[in-house]
DNA sequence: ATATAACGATACGATACAGTATCGTATCGT
DNA sequence: ACGATACGATACTGTATCGTATCGTTATAT
């Protein structure tokens, strides 16, 4: 997205702006805002106009469509998060879904993420960040699945994908599909049924 | 909704005119379709009528507004499933899951749910639409696995809700999260976890 | 055969939204 | 200080939608 250029000293700007940055942050925020309270669906550019204070003239000087906007704001919402390292996958395990069950009803990507997966049913343009988001939640898990491989603890012939999905559909599954609560003692339950059979 | 009166002689219809019937069919058809094809978002009443051939004007004859068709079309999706009887836990639970696991890809109300998860999210009336759904899909494994309780094949501690996420849950996961296949391996591979493991 | 109810066609008002055009102003880098 | 650039305000076109109003036509039950 930066302007590249041999000769560099004639540039108006080789590092953006003050104002375009200004400008661009508060669109950003707002759009965040507005996704997470109306999902994708209700998202509108006059909105975020209103809202931000930033001149609708201006969004469209940063983003040519409002697909754009929204495309873009949903890609800043993948959730980083960090890989335990415990010693064992028992514990690797738990401190990552004790982590995601607190985040699933909190967290501001998980009353945007419906409307994404919506989306993504009919557009491949948010099916390929739905994708991106997926691989964010699922990569922790993988990653300590591999170590426990690389460790002896799990077998070579484990299928990490089936894993994986044993262990982060239930909660996804509470979340969204029955609405139940995510506590400790069903986190627990879930890790202990799954680690149990393997 | 039936008209019921004291003098029914002087009804005009007791039974519902044919011409009704029609119009309702034909507005609800197309109306099935839609959501499919677009979700709860793009859902107007303007399409049902050029598609459907029904007048704009009858179609508000019968529901008052938008949000009454839509809520009507969605509930009239409820996939009624049987409940199998083969004599064992493991029988019963894989023949469930296994149906479940061959609609997912296929059956309209995959396409549809998505968007009504998202509706849920803000709007109370889809959340109990919503729910209906989620106990219709569910209600079949919760007997079954009740039963296997009353033949003492499965504790009668066992939390039934948590058994149905274990199960449910990582079919649900492949379906609208990660979005791979699922094939019988990984159906088998989730009972086989979850029933080893009580 | 006829009255009643349902229907179709069309037009309408109101609102929301996407995206563009214009022009004057404020801010930035130098 | 000054020129380039970004910004704000406003207005505008075009479209889509909801929901209503009107009125003539057709099907229905009896």
């Amino acid at each position: 997205m930066v302007t590249t250029s041999k000769k560099s000293e004639r540039v108006p700007s080789a590092n953006l702006n003050r104002r375009v940055e200004r400008s661009r942050h508060a669109i950003l925020t707002t759009a965040f805002e507005l996704l997470s309270e109306g999902g994708v669906a209700s998202f509108s550019v006059d909105e975020v106009a209103r809202r931000s204070g930033v001149a609708k003239t201006t969004i469209y000087r940063h983003w040519p469509t409002r697909e754009a906007l929204v495309i873009d704001a949903c890609s800043r919402m993948i959730a980083e998060q960090e890989t335990p390292d415990t010693g064992s996958l028992e514990g690797d395990v738990t401190a990552i879904l004790v982590e995601i069950a607190h985040l699933l009803p909190t967290a501001n990507w998980s009353f945007v993420l419906p409307s994404i997966v919506d989306t993504a049913e009919r557009n491949p343009e948010f099916a390929e960040i739905h994708s991106r988001i997926q691989r964010g939640h699922a990569a922790p898990l993988r990653e300590v699945l591999q170590r426990a491989v690389g460790r002896g603890e799990l077998s070579a012939h484990a299928d990490v994908s089936t894993i994986v999905a044993a262990l982060l559909g239930p909660l996804f599954y509470r979340r969204w599909f029955s609405r139940e609560p995510i506590d400790d003692p069903f986190v627990k339950a879930i890790i202990k049924g799954v680690l149990a059979s393997l």
